[in-house]
RNA sequence: GGCAGCGUAGCUCAGAGGCAGAGCAGGGGCUUCAUAAGCCCUGUGUCGUGGGUUCGAAUCCCUCCGCUGCCA
């Protein structure tokens, strides 16, 4: 048994989740996890809202709420959509609570004392109307690059330049629009620079790292780190816990990475006996991310515990590429995205689960289109697997009375097939184990279609009338691989992998045991109904409608 | 502007020196248990462009074009 830590990135609590987020970073954790636990492996897998950050505020003080308040409208949001997706945290929290500001004060705390973070004075932009200096994205002005008004502090959206709020032209507060003065702010800076041997040492025996992920990460190291500032001048955030900086808050960088360790403390109620086997020792730590935060995951937060000490390293961080959308870049502020929440108001999880495995963007970026979406529902979810299912089951409703058949004895060709199956378990095993999604689900799909081929050789519904007992060994060696296809696609299809579990009358749980069950002979089955619904082609157009009229 | 990645069949994507692959779509046939599902047969692809290395290049190197990302 091992201990698996499944740490998934924190999704911001100021807008809803998009296909991008689920297929990058929340259905790889889960198929993993629901796959280790089925091993019996124990797995902790946490995550939460990130919950601070100007994104959060800004938004706040447009709407004239308070930033708590958007962040528990989109933490409920998220929590509905695990829910009715089936992401399967064992946490999932928010970088709000008091134990995490407790955590990653303490790590702040240990790292300052080791020499690790120290102070600097830097300039910044100072309101002094509102008295109060400026985060980034609260100052607009003129891009000096391309000379366009109501380019942010962080960056120009009409040139997609990032910039310094003090390079602004104009430059004026975004909340009363006074323009605002440079002011000299202390800050606490984490000492990068002191990593850089040893990341570089340590991330180049990662070869079990995917290559997009190990090259990023060297790259960076190529560059050479430098020191970041961790602290704000904002009020909004984990509060710097030195005496004489309480105005000011941890930066989300810095802090929001945290939330692995401290999740991982809150699931275990504070118990250290609880939450250390994970962080610590054989455990292995795998980190699920988009590729727009590697650095973070590969330089960063390991810097900061190798700087802490005592707690593991990541394992894995199989970060994912990015998802298009119909061919184009997704892009939330032009709504050019297709919303988690509206996706599970017309559609069941487990197609979308299946989508985005197949084409799940590893090693590349990799498309959504609804044509698509409809295609492999239509032709491959429910034609090859459901199909598959269904035929066999009201066959044996129809002419066994619902029972198992009892199998009399296995020729040549039904032994072939069980050795496939046998085959695709371990094959799918290895798949899971080692992060390859899109490889795993092909192998259990092509089960599936040698299962069809059996069929189609056997042809029970003309054997029926003359041989009995054949007819019943040949439908029992297929409920076998159906049996075998639940077991496999568990991970990846859990709502049909647990009702395919009731329809084959099997003992214990859909999630328990990662093997090949047996149908027991004799058994009452109870009425099986289809899988997977079939889609009605006219909704493709009616999305690709939809997509189109967004601004 | 600098750096990196990608560009393979109508579509979505694998492959990474040794006869170009899968799924889906398309075409032909068979079948009728099943959600008009299934099975069999069916691929003339300048492997983005142009050059180079090699006995041999989709694969390695360079040029250019296009897309994406990171950095300035």
């Amino acid at each position: 048994m091992e201990h698996i830590l499944i740490a998934v990135a924190w999704p911001y609590a100021n807008g809803p989740l998009h296909l991008g987020h689920i297929a990058g970073a929340y259905l790889p954790p889960d198929i993993f996890g629901r796959y280790h636990r089925a091993k019996g492996n124990r797995v902790l897998m946490v995550s939460g809202s990130d919950a601070h950050g100007t994104p959060i505020t800004l938004r706040a003080e447009q709407e004239g709420v308070t930033p708590a308040e958007v962040v528990d409208r989109y933490h409920s949001q998220f929590l509905d959509c695990w829910r009715k997706l089936g992401i399967s945290f064992d946490l999932f929290t928010s970088t709000s609570t008091p134990n995490h500001a407790r955590v990653s004060q303490d790590i702040f705390r240990t790292l300052l004392e080791k020499g690790y973070i120290y102070k600097n004075s830097v300039p910044q932009q100072f309101c002094s109307n509102c008295q109060r200096y400026l985060p980034d994205r609260y100052v607009e002005g003129t891009c000096p690059l391309c000379g366009s008004s109501g380019a942010r502090g962080d960056q120009c959206d009409s040139c997609g330049k990032p910039l310094n709020s003090t390079e602004l032209r104009d430059p004026h507060c975004r909340i009363c629009d006074t323009t605002p003065l440079i002011k000299e702010s202390e800050h606490f800076f984490l000492r990068l620079s002191a990593f850089q041997e040893l990341l570089r040492k340590w991330i180049e025996a990662q070869r079990h790292w995917r290559p997009n992920v190990l090259n990023f990460s060297l790259r960076y190291l190529d560059e050479g780190l430098r020191d970041r500032a961790i602290t704000r001048d904002i009020n909004w955030g984990v509060p710097v816990p030195v005496e004489g900086y309480e105005g000011k808050r941890l930066y989300v960088w810095f802090e929001a990475v945290i939330g692995y360790l401290s999740a991982s403390i809150e699931w275990a109620g504070g118990d250290e006996a609880g939450w250390r086997p994970f962080w610590s020792g054989e455990a292995r730590g795998y980190y699920f991310i988009g590729k727009d935060n590697i650095p973070f995951h590969t330089l960063i937060w390991p810097a900061m515990l190798m700087g802490y000490g005592g707690l593991n390293l990541p394992y894995n961080v199989p970060a994912n590429e990015f998802l298009t959308i119909q061919g184009r870049q997704l892009s939330t502020s032009r709504n050019w995205a297709v919303w988690l929440p509206e996706y599970l108001k017309s559609y069941d999880p487990d197609p979308l689960r299946y989508y985005l495995s197949a084409n799940m963007p590893e090693g590349g970026d990799t498309d959504f289109s609804w044509q698509q979406f409809y295609s492999r529902n239509n032709d491959e979810l429910v034609a090859t697997y459901g199909n598959l299912v269904h035929r066999v089951l009201t066959f044996v409703h129809r002419h066994y009375s619902g029972e198992v058949p009892r199998p009399g004895t296995i020729d040549a060709g039904g032994q072939a097939l069980l050795n496939k199956a046998a085959a695709t378990l371990d094959t799918v095993d290895r798949a899971l184990a080692e992060c390859h999604f899109r490889e795993g689900l092909r192998a259990a799909m092509a089960l599936a279609q040698e299962g069809n081929r059996y069929l189609e050789s056997r042809a029970p519904w003309k054997s029926v009338a003359t041989d009995r007992e054949g007819t019943g060994t040949s439908l029992y060696v297929a409920m076998s691989v159906i049996s075998c296809l639940k077991t496999v696609l568990y991970p990846y299809l859990p709502f049909s992998s647990t009702r395919l579990h009731q329809y084959l009358g099997l003992e214990g749980s859909v999630e328990d045991p990662w093997e090949w069950q047996r149908p027991t002979p004799s058994r009452g089955l109870p009425g099986p109904s289809a899988l997977f619904a079939k889609l009605d082609a006219k909704g493709i157009e009616a999305e690709v409608s939809r997509l189109e009229a967004s601004p």
